[in-house]
DNA sequence: TCTATTTGTGTGACTGCTCCCTCCG
DNA sequence: GCGGAGGGAGCAGTCACACAAATAG
């Protein structure tokens, strides 16, 4: 990529023009990448493109945000934030051209400020780099692990709050979504061991969880995954703060998820076997895409998330894939023994057709979702009919509470939505309350000033 | 000097509610 | 023409993520 820059002070800024040339060989950013940003140089195939892109600001060093208003902060209110009682580190690393660094602010720098005066400052020691970040999650989820859950779960008091996080870092139904979206069922899921597991630690416990949350709090706390995390609740793992991504309706813990891991040590063998022979138009199990946060490179991109309605379709594409490729798929499982989600249609649909309309939210109870569960628990899953009973038994459960309704995505957003104001249901700005007073203080002054 | 990592910045996605437009009987 | 149903537009604030600059080793 070459862009006409300015260089000046040690940076580069680029135009608002950016001449983009097309390079096959060159491992530009712009060649791989997925960004959402609408720039021209990404959807234009020409080998010039303009961006339109805002130029970026000079990006502030590290600390330099909070140097300066503590600098100004101590300017203003000295005896408040008097430096001479900040406790100086040695273990501040300083960075490498100190002349930029304001002179005030450098005794304010991190770690371990302390301000006497400062009571309303909480007191808190920085860590640039914490050494396990989920340590504190996870002592919540220990906490958490008296919740109740599956069918026990008191909406009520206190346990609601207690299971509220739980709720939304284990966003059950949206890794069924995902799975469907990449044409994983749950009961073959995508299972792998040994170190290998490291990166399936999430999917392994999308597998886990289900309709057998209540042994997984119980018992699998020291439930080691073989890889570097024994901890396993590896949507939390996933950031350190994640919007809550919780379920609106729907009693997702009715999903009859099975854990195949533990129920059936051969299908380890099975899956590396399945995975070797992967192709996105066959019923194999692909890796799982899961939502991970990309390093600088960008080379783990983001799974865009997708419409709800993206799981029937996949559902419906795997059963054509079934059922109009069965040489495929008659090879594939005789080659690699995997675990493949076969439905035969009309076997389904003569199954269901005494359920009447799947659609119809009569049988949307609860008991028939432990009915399933109980059915799924008396099914033997080491024989080939038991497996395809329960991917049946699961694609009819799937089916019947599938929502057709608005799903919320990020719980977070929808209450923030709520709080918001409107006029005419539109959002509008909140009053703010400096504006406001500088504006009462222009009133005044100008009132003072016709006087 | 080079590579890897950290971190600030920009931007699209998402959220609920109401109005307005289109379609159909 | 009228009325109901259905759906899109639009708003502000927040979040997630890609990107790039700065820094560490």
């Amino acid at each position: 990529m070459s862009s006409p820059c300015i260089s000046g002070g040690g940076r580069t800024y680029g135009f608002d023009l950016e001449i983009v040339k097309s390079s096959s060989t060159s491992s530009t950013r712009t060649s791989h990448t997925s960004s959402p940003s609408s720039t021209l140089s990404e959807s234009s195939n020409s080998p010039l493109a303009i961006s339109t892109r805002k130029p970026r600001t000079p990006r502030k060093r590290p600390n330099q945000t909070y140097n300066e208003a503590a600098a100004l902060l101590s300017t203003a209110y000295p005896n408040i934030f008097s430096t001479k009682h900040l406790t100086k580190s040695s273990k501040v690393t300083k960075p490498r051209d100190n002349s930029l660094l304001l002179d005030q602010s450098s005794d304010l720098l991190l770690p371990y400020r302390v301000f006497d005066n400062s009571g309303f400052l909480i007191h808190q020691p920085i860590q640039r780099k914490p050494s396990f970040g989920n340590e504190s999650k996870f002592a919540n989820f220990t906490d958490k692990s008296s919740c109740q859950s599956s069918g026990e779960v008191d909406f009520h008091g206190n346990s609601m709050e207690l299971c509220d996080g739980l709720d939304e870092d284990f966003d059950a139904e949206s890794i069924l979504d995902e799975e469907f979206e990449e044409g994983i069922d749950s009961i073959m899921g995508h299972l792998s061991v040994g170190n290998e597991m490291v990166d399936d630690v999430p999917n392994a416990i999308s597998s886990s969880f289900g309709g057998q949350m209540n042994s997984w709090y119980g018992n699998s706390m020291g439930y080691n995954f073989g890889g570097k995390s024994q901890y396993g609740h590896g949507i939390a793992m996933r950031r350190g703060v994640t919007a809550l991504r919780h379920v609106d309706e729907g009693n997702w813990w009715n999903f009859p998820i099975v854990d195949m891991l533990q129920i059936s040590p051969r299908l380890a063998t099975a899956t590396a076997t399945a995975n070797s022979n992967s192709g996105p138009e066959c019923n194999s199990i692909p890796k799982p895409k899961l939502k991970v946060k990309s390093n600088s490179r960008g080379e783990k991109k983001k799974k865009k998330m997708e419409k709800v309605e993206r799981p029937a379709v996949m559902e419906e594409k795997n059963v054509k894939l079934t059922e109009e490729n069965p040489i495929r798929e008659n090879s594939i499982s005789q080659s690699s023994q995997g675990l493949i989600l076969k439905l035969n249609y009309d076997h389904v649909l003569s199954e269901w057709s005494d359920r009447g309309s799947p659609f119809s939210d009569e049988s949307m109870g609860c008991s028939e979702g432990n009915d399933v569960s109980a059915r799924l628990a008396q099914i033997d899953l080491f024989s080939e009919n038991g497996m395809r009973e329960a991917s049946v038994l699961r694609y009819k459960e799937k089916r019947r509470t599938r929502l057709f309704s608005k799903k919320i995505r990020y719980q977070v957003r929808k209450l923030n939505a709520d709080q918001r104001p409107r006029m005419k249901g539109r959002f509008v700005r909140r009053p703010d309350p400096s504006t406001s007073r500088d504006e009462q203080e222009k009133k005044k002054k100008t009132t003072t000033f016709k006087l």
